[in-house]
DNA sequence: CTTGGAAAGTCAACAAGGCTGACATAAAAT
DNA sequence: ATTTTATGTCAGCCTTGTTGACTTTCCAAG
């Protein structure tokens, strides 16, 4: 049950690094991902949104008004992409784009009250699964997941992810 | 930097799962899921492929022999879906499909010698990162990412993933 | 002050890869 | 003989990525 690794009486057991381990890791983010979304996304199916509408939905949230331009830095696509994105979402009314007051090009974004609410049903579907994952595996595999995580991202996400824990709680 | 969760002296401390520490998750697992895949994409882009056949070539590589059904079952795709991409392999020579013996109808899927080059530069790839992430974090936290992320999938694929740990080593 | 480039955002069109539905074939099961 | 199962195929739709071309706004150099 305590997996191969660890458990190194004196030295470290480099056990958990061999290519079987490695190869589980891989497939457990697999169908750990596809397990992660799938709450949300039923949620969407149902208003006839997707996933990119999750994500600008949930950083517009996290700071709410970020420009255009912040977002595309932050979800790695293009502003097209973006854009078609926004476009719908604000044309539906759950967010609000408006003109920077210093700079005229930029558009600041905000959840409208429609918005917000569906933002804490997404988010709230998402949490109760993460929850149950971590009350399951408890406090001690969660501080692991978390560093396995950052350690994998790539530097710049990782830089992001980074400033938000410190400036957060 | 130990994080919030854990450390309960006496009691268990539950800090680990307020929503402000799942919402952390949340986000951990979008960066790292795209760090994740970052590589074998930019592998497949130059073969013009894409994830799906990565996950195709993936498990065929797993499993060699399995069935264009099981196929199906393990990636919860349609088979349109899945038919699209074994055609392109099997046309350019990746992927072999031999009639079942026992079962004419079925197909079982192997790997040929040029599919199973890419599938180890792609594994390779992608164990690379793993493997980097799991050296920064130790094995201890390998063992809580691991059961975090079982606890996160669907019931169904966790089960085959179980069954899967068993077999292995 | 004007003009030219950079930056932010928008519109159009295309591709990958999901999806559904309809249908064909062969083999197995009843 | 009929039905069910496993697979493959065609057509067409949707989401979400892409690139290219364009507008508006800003700023800085002349």
């Amino acid at each position: 049950m305590a997996e191969s690794g660890g458990s190194g009486a004196g030295g470290e057991s480099l056990l958990f690094l061999t290519d079987e381990q490695l190869r589980k890791g891989i497939e457990a983010m697999f169908f750990a991902y596809r397990g992660f979304t799938a709450d949300p996304d039923r949620i969407l199916e149902a208003l006839d949104y997707g996933r990119a509408h999750h994500r600008a939905i949930h950083f517009i949230h996290r700071s709410p008004g970020t420009t255009v331009n912040n977002l595309l830095a932050i979800l790695g696509v293009t502003k097209q992409s973006l854009n078609r994105v926004l476009r719908s979402l604000i044309g539906d009314g759950l967010v609000e784009s408006r003109v920077g007051r210093q700079d005229k090009r930029e558009r600041h974004l905000f959840l409208t009250e429609k918005g917000a609410t569906l933002e804490r049903a997404l988010s709230e579907a998402q949490r109760g699964r993460m929850r149950t994952a971590y009350r399951a595996a408890g406090p001690v595999a969660v501080a692991g997941f978390r560093q396995v995580l950052e350690a994998m991202m790539d530097p710049e996400p990782r830089r992001q992810f980074q400033t938000l824990k410190e400036s957060g709680a």
